[in-house]
DNA sequence: AATGAATGAGAATTCATTCAT
DNA sequence: AATGAATGAATTCTCATTCAT
């Protein structure tokens, strides 16, 4: 088997086994079993659990960050920029919810290094939040608000949605939509409301 | 010893070690070790591992949940109680890292527990929200937003805002403020943002 | 049980077995069985297998350079201390064979950490019979010969002897006895050798 | 590649590694990598880790076992041959370190086989010592001495000798020279010293 | 109530060996 | 002949839990 496709198909299992079941809940040879290889295929392409544990949230961090930049890209205008990155955040937490879910365990399991994880997105979020936001201010569409605060806020409430996602949906409970949230966010910094 | 000093005791080095060390990472005789005690002594007190980590977590929700429940009554008027909610998040982030932080290592380790963990907090803070934002479109001061979708938002908000918290201080950032979160909201949901 | 002696009673075992089988022949759990008690337990008083293992061969060789030690102060006058060099190390060799096969062992397993062992053992056993010869070629009866390369060539002697006995052991043959050692030595370093 | 030159390729690196780390210290991969071959192509050659081990051994040990013999042979007169019996222990020792070495980590690990080994080289010093040693002694020039007690005697320093190259190398130290054991045992066993 | 020695199930990891290509 | 990915048995070590004192 091609290396890459192996390892990668590693990576898929292990992300939905972690996602189950966390770090300490799951076995490599649980891994293993499901993909039906044996335990030591693993280690050719990981040196340990936490490796393997840590590429999995790696990529998933990269896939949420890519997912984010596309359509921020794809986006024309702050405002829909604005709803681009809201609307990334809550459709990967949909769509990828082994990801999501394994973003989230690793924030428990490896602190320190959930720090630089979650900085790999939200910097990036951060950095078009403020160039969008001080435009919008610019432009004059925006109050004058402390860009970097506000910022802080949306990055919170993001980080919020995806670490609640999973918690709401084992009460079937559906958190807010995008465009509750957009409308939300824009109804504060908006310097007219009524252009909505 | 009084038992209950002791099981307190024995219920904060745990909160401690648990706080910075994950789940996983701890270990009973590291808690006995740190309190000075026998290792099966804190098994006359809890019933294993996951027990002493769930009882620490629980009681590290229920003084959030007093705290909140606390400053809302003392606040009046619906600014003033949200203002509260909001602050009494931040609060307890900043004061009791070591109960804001096993409630976030929680999430990770045991999601089925912590729906309920969430839960108790959350919705005790949905109660309140929906109360007030009810009572202040009644009112006419809020404008008529749909109250679930902006009671969960704020949520997420807050939820964020605790998980983050460690996170960024391991990065020497301060979270936004309470003013800033206040203002934030109030802006979106006033129906004159002019009486801020 | 007396914590002393459940530690001594394990490097018993151990020294017995690892005599037996080898380093990498020996197992935990094999040790573990044959004393009856939980592999946990080893663990409790050694930290891995490596330590064990030292921890047998230090003792071995402590056992060794002690008797060295002892016998050489109970015999008086040059001769006699050399036959009393001599003497300790086949007697160590014939009454003490799990101790004299792991110090042959560790030569194998552990090259470097045997370095520092057969010190323990040589350094103590060279300074005694730099004293001894010194002294008789002072006294006149033995000949002058280079100190340090007489006694480097017992001490080569006498590592050869433990470390081909149990080899001579498995095809049933003998080595040499003290007497003969001791009377070879003193023909080759006597000035007179009727004196025998 | 000619199979016989790949064949001794491979125990040559085979004999390093393992005097450098040992049998459990080495393994398959390791010896694969410093040949640049693959682990797999080791094996259409050996059948196993131990047979390639105990090959290298055997190959070690015949290379000392051809060397003594070719210098007896070249010798003339039983203190020329017994030189060149000590002579030859010793070149090989330091000239050939990795087959010194790995005659001694074979000690250590494989005991029973290394009987064998020990006595394809013993048993034929033995037969050339006793020889020499009966014939100088019908002739005169040797006492009347227990001709196997000096030759087990002279046999255990030769193993010694080569037993503690390697470590007294670790130490800087170097052992006696052919020059000082010739003579040592020579005054030992000639009936006249004043010949020497 | 407290102790801490002992337990042993459990898991991670290694690595000699195989075999399809 | 050579390869190197795959295997899985074997082993070390950990640690939650128990229990005799």
């Amino acid at each position: 088997m091609n290396p890459d496709a192996r390892r990668s198909q590693i990576l898929d299992m292990a992300t939905r086994v972690f996602s189950e079941s966390g770090y300490g809940g799951s076995d490599m040879q649980g891994i293993a079993d499901a993909l039906g290889i044996a335990k030591g295929t693993i280690y050719l392409y990981f040196n340990s659990k936490k490796e393997l544990f840590l590429a999995a949230t790696l990529r998933a961090i990269e896939n949420l960050a890519n997912t984010i930049k596309r359509e921020v890209k794809t986006a024309s205008g702050p405002l829909e920029k604005i709803r681009a990155i809201i609307g990334a955040h809550l459709r990967f937490s949909s769509e990828n919810r082994d990801l999501a879910e394994i973003i989230a365990r690793e924030r428990g399991e490896f602190l320190a290094h959930a720090e630089e994880t979650y900085y790999k997105v939200f910097s990036e979020n951060t950095k078009y939040l403020e160039e969008i936001l001080r435009y919008g201010i610019t432009d004059g569409i925006f109050r004058d608000t402390d860009v970097e605060q506000t910022t802080a806020i949306l990055a919170n409430l993001l980080a919020g949605t995806i670490f609640t996602h999973t918690l709401r949906q084992g009460r079937n409970e559906t958190g807010p939509s995008t465009d509750a949230i957009t409308d939300f966010l824009l109804n504060s910094i908006l310097y007219e409301r009524n252009i909505l």
